[in-house]
DNA sequence: GCCAACGTTGGC
DNA sequence: GCCAACGTTGGC
């Protein structure tokens, strides 16, 4: 499966980037969404993910990867809901605000700008590849 | 505090 | 099966 890439955000007060670093990795599972939960299942082992920062904050602040794909979510009492694994892989040198997006032509048409309830979102790779090297100044 | 953009629920 | 009312999330 050719690799895709995503975003998803959290609340930095519940779990932030930081916490991702210090953890080494984490169980992302909470998701009770039918579209984040699609492209939850999207997602294979290897694949890199924007860490976006909802709240006070509101900007993409590092990148993660996933390093066990998508299972059932040991959270989820009922329902067909998944959760995976990620890992941090570094933090982004030059934050990315979500006013800096929106002003951007390039990510206008980003899910993030208009479907601001979307918690896992796909990026293209064009995009991922702008955002990380040219907004944040991040080689990988 | 309000609004936008959904998703969910329940009456019909 | 439709849709109005309500709930939720996240931004402004």
């Amino acid at each position: 499966m050719p690799k895709s890439h995503h975003l998803v955000k959290s609340e930095p007060g519940t779990y932030s980037f930081a916490d991702l670093m210090r953890d080494e990795k984490t169980v992302w599972d909470g998701i009770r969404n039918p579209t984040a939960r699609n492209n939850l299942r999207q997602m294979t082992k290897g694949d890199l993910v924007l860490f976006y920062h909802t709240g006070n904050e509101k900007q993409i602040v590092g990148i993660a990867k996933v390093v066990k794909p998508a299972y059932p979510d040991p959270s989820a009492d009922e329902g067909d809901w998944l959760a995976l694994d990620l890992a941090p892989v570094k933090a982004l040198a030059k934050p990315i605000t979500l006013a800096q997006i929106k002003s951007d032509k390039k990510l206008l048409h980003l899910p993030l700008v208009k479907m601001s309830r979307l918690s896992v979102m796909p990026i293209g790779p064009v995009e991922f590849e702008y955002i990380v090297g040219k907004l944040g100044g991040t080689k990988l």
